[in-house]
DNA sequence: GTTATTATTGACCGATTAGTCAATAATTAT
DNA sequence: ATAATTATTGACTAATCGGTCAATAATAAC
């Protein structure tokens, strides 16, 4: 009953994200969305609203698609310690791939939008929250009874963020895999 | 010979810093250092240069004061255990006291600018690695022989940048707490 | 074909951006 | 006093910012 979408907002939404997680929200420009999507700017606003609006979009699209990928291989098959390997790998391999210097876009937003933004705020949390509970799922195997399995996590969710911004800083490798290696040794 | 300067060059600087600290590169504008410093637009970029030279000016400033400071601490006084709780011990301070939602000036240069301006990248880089190695001086003497302190301190190092990533998120404290203990747990 | 509805388009807006500059003021050396 | 030098001042610029809107186009229902 009325004119369709020429878009895909799947495609448009990931590479809504892409921008953001490159660049941040504050260097992000209108513009830059409307030449990665191809939609002009009208229709982006029509679409999905303001920039505000997009990016709590992109946060949402990217906990979907990587978030959500991360934790389903902490939740799959595999022993704890390949599960924890598996995440520390990830970021190498995002350093080495150079996919936007290894960063984390619920990172940077962690960073540059949760003080500022209580949505961002409380989307990032509950993430958070997920991601350290399917950590936990996935070192109880691997923990002694006497242990708190609670601080394990908490570590191993620290370090991965950190390693997330050594990534970004640009510090060698050996920084990570040693981080790695170093949580593995916990959970023998 | 000349006209004297009217401020002080410290006190300007510590107010440049506070702002790029609490809002980030991108976020802040010219008019809120006008704004902080008291002086005028001309006077700021007569006496230190352009927006960019004042990032790296309040980098090297928050280098020479807080990050100095732990690093000084790391150096000190102290058994190992005691150093390396102070440390988290100043994240979860900071968090608490709401001091910029517990953030690092580092931590948030590694992430907005260190991927995007190579004078960042190599000031982040080299502050990153004074701070590891000091560290590991601070765990040496807790550490086993067999150990490899390299890991324990890249681990330390990273769970460090994750507490603040998590403090700026607003994660709860506990999180922090959980990463010292368990942190401290390994140099048993 | 007509109507109703929604999508696309690009011109347009006021505000803000980083940065400049000529005029003026304050100092020291002579 | 005068000259030389540097600091302060605030008006100014061109570009870019996020956001709006009326006109046009494309579809489905009737």
């Amino acid at each position: 009953m009325a004119r369709p979408r020429e878009f895909d907002e799947d495609r448009v939404k990931e590479a809504v994200m892409k921008v953001f997680w490159q660049k941040g929200y504050e260097a992000t420009s209108m513009q830059d969305l409307v030449d990665a999507t191809g939609l002009l700017k009208g229709s982006l606003y029509g679409a999905f609203g303001d920039k505000q609006t997009l990016y709590m979009i992109a946060l949402a699209y990217y906990d979907l698609t990587r978030m959500q990928a991360g934790i389903d291989m902490l939740l799959g098959e595999g022993s704890a310690r390949q599960k924890i390997s598996g995440l520390f790998d990830s970021v190498i391999e995002a350093a080495k791939a150079g996919e936007f210097a290894g960063g984390c876009l619920l990172c940077n937003a962690s960073i540059e939008m949760a003080p500022v933004d209580s949505a961002v705020a409380s989307s990032v949390k509950s993430t958070i929250r997920r991601f350290q509970s399917a950590i936990k799922k996935a070192i109880e195997p691997a923990i002694e009874l006497s242990d708190d399995d609670n601080s394990l996590s908490g570590l191993i969710l620290s370090a991965y963020f950190g390693t997330r911004v050594l990534a970004k800083a640009g510090a060698p490798v050996q920084m990570i895999t040693d981080t790695r290696d170093r949580c593995l040794k916990d959970m023998n």
